[in-house]
RNA sequence: GGGCCGGUAGCUCAAUGGUAGAGCAGCUGACUCUUAAUCAGCGGGUUGUAGGUUCGAGUCCUACCCGGCUCACCA
C-alpha cells in the first residue's frame, strides 16, 4: 500500500533502504532509556549551564523528531516524547562519520533514541549533546505542516494519531479524560460500590426513550438492540442484593449528531439502595466539587466566556424554573400554583405560544394533544434550560415524563427526580427508583400504547418480575461522561473529547465510499 | 432531514469570466550554537465529482459527495 503524499512516501522508503544498507534496522525491537524527553526538561529545568557542565549528566532518551535544523556538519533537532520537547545537538566530530550518515537519512516524524551529556546552548536551552544515535522507527509519512499544524477538524478526528502528535491540547484533553474516569472510579470504589458490566446488546429496549441501533445475532437468529441505557439491568442487580453498583460504559442512540450529541457516548450510572434522590443530589455535588479540585485545581473553572463555580450548586424546581425564566416580553409570568393546577401548564403553554408566534422563538407544538406533565417539560426546555449556566439541579419532574421514577408522597403528579444542568447542558439525571411492580407495569404499558419511534415496543416482563421480588428503596443516577469531560477541559464540542467520533464516510475524505455501501433503497 | 457557509499543490491560503500562484513541507547543493535556521536552485495541480452556460469556467448555473455552523429529534 502506498499513501499520499506519494513523492514523499517514496522518498522516505528510499531512505529506509539506504539506512538498511548501512547495516541499521529501521524497526528495532526495544530501547532502554534513562528518562523520557519530558522527564529531562522537568528534572533539569533549574540547572545552570555551569552546573550541567560540572555534573556531566548523561541521559539516554527516545522520541519522535518534530523539528530538524541541519547545519552541514552539525544539526539541531527536537525530540517529542511523553508530552515534552527536548532539543538535541549532533556534531559530525562527536558522533563520527557512520552515525552522522545515519542522521542525514532521518526525517521529521522518525522515532530515534539518543544518548549524551546535557548542556545549555548559548540561548540557554537545555540540550543533549548526542554521542550515540539510533533509529527506532522510520516514518514513511511526513508530519502535518509545522506552522499551522493540523488544523483541518475533519482530519483531526479521522487521523487522531496525528492530532495527538501535533496538538498539545488534544493530548491534554484525553489524558485528562483518563484522569477523570480514574477519579470517578476511585470515588465510587471508596464508597463501597461494585463496578459491574451489564449487556450492551438488549433483546428489549428500555431504561430511556431513544431510537436504537438494531443488530442481529446469527446463531440465535435474533435481533438485538444496542443498549440505550443500562438502567434496567443495574436495578436487577440491586434486587439481587448488590446494594451499590456502578457501570461506566457506552450507550448507543440512533439520533442526531451535533456539538453535544454522538451516537455512542459514555455514561456513568450508579445505584444506591436505601437512598432517595435528595441523597444523590448531595452526593453529586460532592463528586463534582472533588473532581474540579482534583482535575482543574479548584472549584471555579473556566468554560468559554463563563466561570463555572463547582463549589455551589443551585436547586430549583422545574415549575419554579419556568416561572423564573419566563421571558419578560411574554407578559405576566406564571406562578407555581398556576403550574400545579390541572390544565395550568396548558394555559401557560398557550400564552407562551402567543408570544412565540409574535417573536422569533420556537413555539411548542401540538399543545392540545399533550398532557400537563409533557407541557411542563416542554416549557422548561424552551424557557429555562438555556439559562442554566451555573451548576443547577432541576427537581420535581412531572410523572408523565418520568416513567421509572417514584412519585412524590404528597403530590403524585410529580416524581422524586432531578437533572443537573451546567453550561446549558444536561449533565446528569437521577431519581428515586420506582419499585412498585404494579405501578411500573402500568407505566410501561402506557408507553407502549402511546407508540412512537423512540418508545418501547414491548414491556420488559422480566424487569417487572424482578421488581416483584422486591427492589429496596433505591436511588439511581446517570452522568454523561463526555459532557462532563467537556466541562472540565473547556471543550465546546463533544467530538473534541471522544477519540474517534463518528463521521460520515468510511475512511479518509479522499477515499469516497463505494456506491455498494448505499445498499438497496 | 431543513437553512447558511466552505472544498484550489502533501499542508495553510491567493487568483475581475481571459497563461492557476505564494509560504511551508519535499528534492539537490552550501553551511559545526540553531530554534518558523539561513542562502541558491528544482520538481509538484483532472481547482471535491458529474453535467450545463460561454469563443473561453477555479470563478456563473444544476445535481451529487464531503466538512463546518445552525435548526429540528435527543442526553
Amino acid at each position: 500500500m502506498e499513501f499520499e503524499p506519494l513523492d514523499q512516501f517514496l522518498q522516505r522508503r528510499k531512505k529506509l533502504s539506504e539506512i538498511e544498507s548501512l547495516g541499521h534496522s529501521p524497526y528495532p525491537h526495544r530501547f532502554d532509556y534513562t528518562h523520557t524527553p519530558r522527564q529531562i526538561t522537568e528534572q533539569f529545568a533549574s540547572r545552570t549551564a555551569e552546573e550541567l557542565t560540572a555534573e556531566r549528566a548523561t541521559v539516554r532518551t527516545a522520541g519522535r523528531i518534530v523539528a530538524l535544523r541541519p547545519h552541514g556538519k552539525a544539526a539541531f533537532a527536537h525530540l517529542a516524547g511523553d508530552g515534552g520537547r527536548l532539543q538535541i545537538y549532533i556534531r559530525l566530530d562527536v558522533v563520527g562519520e557512520q552515525a552522522f550518515k545515519l542522521f542525514q537519512l532521518l526525517d521529521l516524524g522518525d522515532i530515534i533514541g539518543v544518548s549524551g551529556e546535557l548542556f545549555r546552548t548559548k540561548t540557554a536551552e537545555l540540550t543533549v549533546r548526542v554521542e550515540k544515535i539510533g533509529l527506532l522507527t522510520k516514518a514513511l509519512l511526513p508530519l502535518p505542516e509545522k506552522w499551522h499544524g493540523l488544523a483541518d477538524v475533519e482530519m483531526r478526528y479521522r487521523r487522531r494519531y496525528l492530532d495527538l502528535i501535533v496538538n498539545e491540547r488534544a493530548r491534554e484533553i484525553f489524558l485528562r479524560r483518563a484522569q477523570i474516569v480514574r477519579e470517578l472510579r476511585r470515588f465510587f470504589d471508596e464508597r463501597g460500590y461494585a463496578e459491574v458490566e451489564t449487556p450492551m446488546m438488549h433483546p428489549i429496549l428500555g431504561g430511556a426513550t431513544a431510537r436504537p441501533f438494531v443488530t442481529h445475532h446469527n446463531t440465535f437468529d435474533m435481533d438485538l438492540y444496542l443498549r440505550i441505557a443500562p438502567e434496567l439491568y443495574l436495578k436487577r442487580l440491586v434486587v439481587g442484593g448488590l446494594d451499590r453498583v456502578y457501570e461506566i460504559n457506552r450507550n448507543f442512540r440512533n439520533e442526531g449528531i451535533d456539538a453535544i450529541h454522538q451516537p455512542e457516548f459514555t455514561m456513568l450510572e450508579f445505584y444506591q439502595a436505601y437512598s432517595n434522590s435528595l441523597d444523590l443530589m448531595d452526593l453529586t455535588e460532592e463528586l463534582f466539587r472533588g473532581l474540579a479540585e482534583k482535575v482543574c485545581g479548584g472549584t471555579k473553572i473556566k468554560y468559554g466566556e463563563n466561570e463555572l463555580d463547582f463549589g455551589r450548586f443551585e436547586r430549583l424546581s422545574m415549575r419554579d424554573a419556568i416561572c423564573k425564566f419566563w421571558p419578560a416580553a411574554a407578559g405576566a409570568a406564571p406562578n407555581a400554583a398556576e403550574m400545579a393546577q390541572s390544565g395550568g401548564p396548558r394555559g401557560v403553554a398557550e400564552r407562551y405560544n402567543a408570544y412565540a408566534h409574535s417573536s422569533s422563538a420556537e413555539p411548542i407544538a401540538a399543545v392540545e394533544k399533550r398532557t400537563d406533565g409533557e407541557l411542563t417539560g416542554e416549557l422548561f426546555e424552551v424557557i429555562a434550560e438555556g439559562h442554566l449556566t451555573q451548576p443547577t439541579f432541576i427537581y420535581d419532574f412531572p410523572t408523565g415524563i418520568s416513567p421509572l421514577s417514584k412519585q412524590k408522597p404528597d403530590d403524585p403528579s410529580l416524581t422524586e427526580r432531578f437533572e443537573l444542568f451546567i453550561a446549558g447542558m444536561e449533565i446528569a439525571n437521577g431519581f428515586s427508583e420506582l419499585n412498585d411492580p404494579v405501578d411500573q407495569e402500568r407505566r410501561f404499558r402506557a408507553q407502549v400504547e402511546k407508540g412512537g419511534q423512540d418508545m418501547p415496543k414491548e414491556v420488559d416482563i422480566d424487569y417487572i418480575r424482578a421488581l416483584s421480588h422486591g427492589l429496596p428503596p433505591t436511588a439511581g443516577e446517570g452522568i454523561g461522561i463526555d459532557r462532563l469531560v467537556m466541562l472540565l477541559t473547556d471543550s465546546h464540542a463533544i467530538r473534541e473529547v471522544i477519540l474517534f467520533p463518528l463521521l460520515r464516510g468510511a475512511d479518509a475524505p479522499d477515499a469516497a465510499p463505494p456506491d455498494a455501501a448505499e445498499g438497496p433503497k
